[in-house]
Formats: C-alpha cells, sequence, structure tokens
DNA sequence: CGTATATTTAGACTAAGTCTAAAATAAAAT
DNA sequence: ATTTTATTTTAGACTTAGTCTAAATATACG
C-alpha cells in the first residue's frame, strides 16, 4: 500500500519552486522561476505535475477566484487572505470552529468534507498610500 | 445621486432568468434558457450583462473554482455548499462569526472587506447512492 | 535483453471570457 | 422634429488558462 510518491526530476523541480516561494505562484509564474534556474519544461508537463503534487498531497491547490490557480507548498491547514489593490495572498491561520461545520451540517443536510474561505481585504502596505 | 440601473431589455431579460432560478445558474446555462424563451443575444452581451448586474448589485457573481462563474439572485449575504458528486449548489445561511473575522483582522492585519467560505460535501441525494 | 508501463514533449485544441469596431438605440441639445 | 452625443448591442477576432493527443523518452519488470 501507501502507493509511493513518484517525484520525476520535472516533478522534483516544480516542487522545489513551489516549496521555495512564499507567495502562492500560479503556474506561469512557476514557468518563470524554473527558467531563471535554466529549467524549460514541457507546457503540459508542469500542468501534469502541478496535477499529480496536488493529488498526492504535496501542494494545495488554491482559487482565489482569479483567472489563474495557485499552487501552495504548505499543507498543513489553513486559509488565505488576498489584498484587493496588489493582489497578495497572505496566511491565515485563525480557522473556523468545528462548531460552525457541524451547524452548517445541520442546515444542509449535506456531509461536509472540506471548506475554503477566501478572504479579500487591504493590505497593510496598501492601507498607509 | 443613486445612479439609477439601466435595465435595457437583454439586462431585464438576464436578469429575470437568473431570478427564476434557484441552481445558481452558469453563463452558459442562462443562454440556454434566454433561448428557451427565444431570446437569443450576442454572446457578449450576455457577459456584459453579467458584468453590470454584478456591479450594481442585482446580481452576485460565484466562484466556486469550477470553470464558470455562477450567478445569484439572491443577493442576501449567504454561503454556498457545492457537491462533490452531482456538483449541485446549495445555500448557507448560518456565517462566520464577527468575531472570527475579528481574529483574522488582528492576525493579518488586513482590513477585512469581504469572506467567501466555499464548503465541499456529499448532499443529501447523493449520499442515498 | 525485450517488453510493458509511465512520463515527457510539442503542438493542436477547448472553455470561458474579453476586446474591438461598427451598427443600432436611446437621450440630450438645438 | 432634427441633429448631436452617449450608451448599448452585435459579430467576430482575440486572450488566457488549461486539457488532450500522439509520438518520443524514460523507467520498471520478467
Ligand atoms: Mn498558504
Ligand atoms: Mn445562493
Ligand atoms: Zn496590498
Ligand atoms: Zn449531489
Amino acid at each position: 500500500m501507501s502507493s509511493k510518491v513518484n517525484l520525476t526530476p520535472q516533478r522534483k523541480a516544480i516542487y522545489d519552486v513551489i516549496r521555495e516561494s512564499s507567495d502562492h505562484p500560479t503556474a506561469a509564474e512557476i514557468i518563470e522561476r524554473l527558467k531563471v534556474k535554466d529549467l524549460s519544461f514541457a507546457y503540459g508537463t508542469v500542468y501534469n505535475s502541478l496535477r499529480y503534487l496536488t493529488e498526492v498531497g504535496l501542494v494545495h491547490e488554491l482559487k482565489l477566484g482569479d483567472a489563474a490557480s495557485r499552487y501552495d507548498g504548505n499543507v498543513d491547514e489553513h486559509q488565505h487572505i488576498q489584498c484587493q489593490i496588489c493582489g497578495r495572498v497572505d496566511e491565515v491561520f485563525t480557522d473556523v470552529t468545528k462548531e460552525w461545520l457541524n451547524a452548517i451540517a445541520k442546515e444542509t443536510d449535506y456531509t461536509v468534507k472540506s471548506h475554503q474561505v477566501i478572504l479579500k481585504g487591504i493590505c497593510p502596505q496598501c492601507r498607509e498610500q
């Protein structure tokens, strides 16, 4: 069991870029950062690898409502807040309560499997302007 | 002030479809439903109208991480839960607490402007199968 | 080794939506 | 009422993000 994770050189390089990034890069940004390291993979390989890394749980895919998905090397449970002005994405570790999730299960009669909170606001830097 | 809302025939028809729908239709679904009423507008007009209706606050745009945005004629504050199996989207009126939002403002130093919760789970129907 | 399986590659293709420039409507000014 | 101005619609080209396909490579297995 525990089907071993198969990290090919491409997947490893992409995973490295994500872990070295703290800003939740998009696929396009990952491709840029690979290029800086003189690595250039087929377009499709980057997307296939991102899907693979997501599936095996090494990274998380964030869909914040922007056009492009972002990727997160921190797979600990946390949420995100995005600045409406500059677009930066920051971490949020204060999570919703279990009681709240239970209340929703009761209200909707769904079996709640996951929740994602997307907060929008103004970051400290942009507030100064 | 209060810059009056300009509901052209096209915008009105699209708004009507959204209000008559309770399933948060996508642009493509709205176009289908217009066709049933023998209404056919330019592709771009539908998107322009959806943007307009969203901007003036008559509808809400939902980005649940699917490919296409969905539109909601209920503009009262509420959240959504989507079935991972059949894709249907249901309403969630149990909202997060103000305390939780304050905790996030303190943690992140952001001025929190909005929050969107996307819950995923199994709907009662799909659970029976 | 030889064959099956998995992965990468380049490039065609798709889905959702935006943009553009011209035509049609509507509103405002003469 | 007619001209001028502003707004909206339209068709279709274009963009962005991502998937699909078929061939070429690489890896694993007997
Ligand atoms: Mn994160
Ligand atoms: Mn709703
Ligand atoms: Zn900012
Ligand atoms: Zn379902």
